[in-house]
DNA sequence: TTCAGCATGAATGTATACAATGCGTATGCA
DNA sequence: TGCATACGCATTGTATACATTCATGCTGAA
């Protein structure tokens, strides 16, 4: 948190080789440094990450599970790609999850503790959008404080299969809850968008303390659904290519 | 095929040594003979498969990725176990991936000849069931057809991220579509639920045919509910210890 | 000119030696 | 007797040498 670069503690000691690797590799893919598709070489990777093959295998399989690489019949991995339909599909995915996620919260009930949590969760996003127009600290803390909603709210179903399973579909960066927000920051319509994500938040949180299952369920569905309107603005807007990962999904026409 | 012993493949040359340790793995866990819950070591599977070091420890990452195995918080991996609720919310998920998977494929249509392999698939079940009561060879049959049915469905969506994490939920042995089945084969009311589930498979094939997206999405969702049904009567049963995998479930009471 | 076959290389798969870390135990001191 | 420290063993993390496989390109003959 303090003298650390750019990068999140690439070369932090306290991480193995492998997991650094991984890191590293993972920032160069969505970097577009290492080429959307393009077959990725062990020994190569040796050279540039100054590390033995041997970790480096290890965060390449990582990385396939990930979902940011996509292992060749005949051994060794490639860049992995997605369709504007891929991506769609992932966020469909999320919000069907985050669906289920809701639904068993509001059907089992969840510790009142973190509905607490959830409620000081959205306080803190309401305060940011009560200033009208937003800087770039405000929206990064909407991110955060938007992934930390989700996050609870995968908490609230108290399922760690679910949990586990949904933290795999939101490991592809256009899949996560904040995917699409940051690259609408200083659109006309981007404030009034997060206000309409943040009315959703507050009736799925209201809906599962009042055990209303089906409508926690159809809340967080509609939910992702703003995040599909964010993408097909995205990939239409010139300036898409700030995104990190933007570069793996395939355009045509 | 031909001169398999009874695990299949396990020394197949066609297949690497990190696979084939995998699948050896794999059915030592399945078959409790590495105990649930219990650590394992790295060189004790040495001896053990006869392979080095290095294929063992890409196959239990494979397998922490299966599901199978944690990864213990200082290196090194432990044998999973689930409970009783892990494994309902396991079929959950199953369920909602398979409507989310329904639901696409009556949206936006799916290929005609997926259709007719359905058909034929449901056709060759009907068979099965129309004989009255099932031997050892037809219940196995019927279980290749049912996840052969279930996995056209997966296919039907068209989607590759759908598909995969599917794929990754099912797993899980007791998630898997004919999970709890098999167990129950021999009981009295065995047919008639399997007569109630094949009901759903040619209502869910016509939801889809008719474009009919809600309801093809709520019946998968129902048909999962016979896996639950089935699981809590096999947990109660006295020869559940049959199954593979059930030696995982950790029962309390 | 074309096709078949072999050779050569580069890549991944495997084995193993070595490093480092963490845990358990034993011993010594208070 | 209790706690703390240090030592040793066990286990995982890493590097590297070797084996194997696949692809590519060349050469020869038809």
């Amino acid at each position: 948190m303090s003298s650390e670069p750019s990068s999140p503690a690439n070369d932090n000691p306290a991480h193995s080789q492998a997991v650094r690797a991984q890191m590293r590799l993972r920032e160069m893919i969505l970097a577009a440094e290492l080429p959307a598709g393009a077959r990725i070489a062990e020994l190569t990777l040796v050279d540039k990450l100054g590390v033995s093959r041997t970790p480096i295998r290890t965060a390449l399989m990582k990385l396939e599970q990930e979902g940011l690489l996509e292992s060749l019949t005949n051994g060794g991995y490639a860049v992995r790609t997605f369709t504007e339909r891929d991506v769609s599909d992932a966020i469909e995915l999320r919000g069907t999850l985050e669906g289920l996620a809701a639904r068993l919260a509001a059907e089992r009930g969840c510790a009142p503790v973190l509905l607490v949590e959830a409620r000081e969760c959205l306080s803190k996003i309401d305060q940011l959008l009560a200033t009208g127009s937003l800087n770039e600290d405000a929206f990064s803390a909407y991110v955060t404080h938007n992934e930390e909603f989700h996050a609870l709210l995968g908490e609230m179903a108290g399922s760690d299969v679910l949990r586990r399973e949904w933290e795999r579909v939101i490991g592809l960066p256009f899949a996560s809850p904040s995917g699409f927000v940051v690259s609408q920051a200083h659109s006309p319509q981007a404030r009034d968008m997060l206000i309409v994500a943040q009315d959703q938040h507050r009736q799925v949180l209201q809906a599962i303390e009042r055990r209303e299952g089906a409508r926690a369920e159809a809340i967080m569905r509609e939910h992702s659904c703003l995040a599909q309107r964010n993408l097909s603005e995205a990939l239409r807007n010139t300036d898409f290519n700030q995104m990190p990962g933007v570069r793996l999904i395939r355009r045509r026409g």
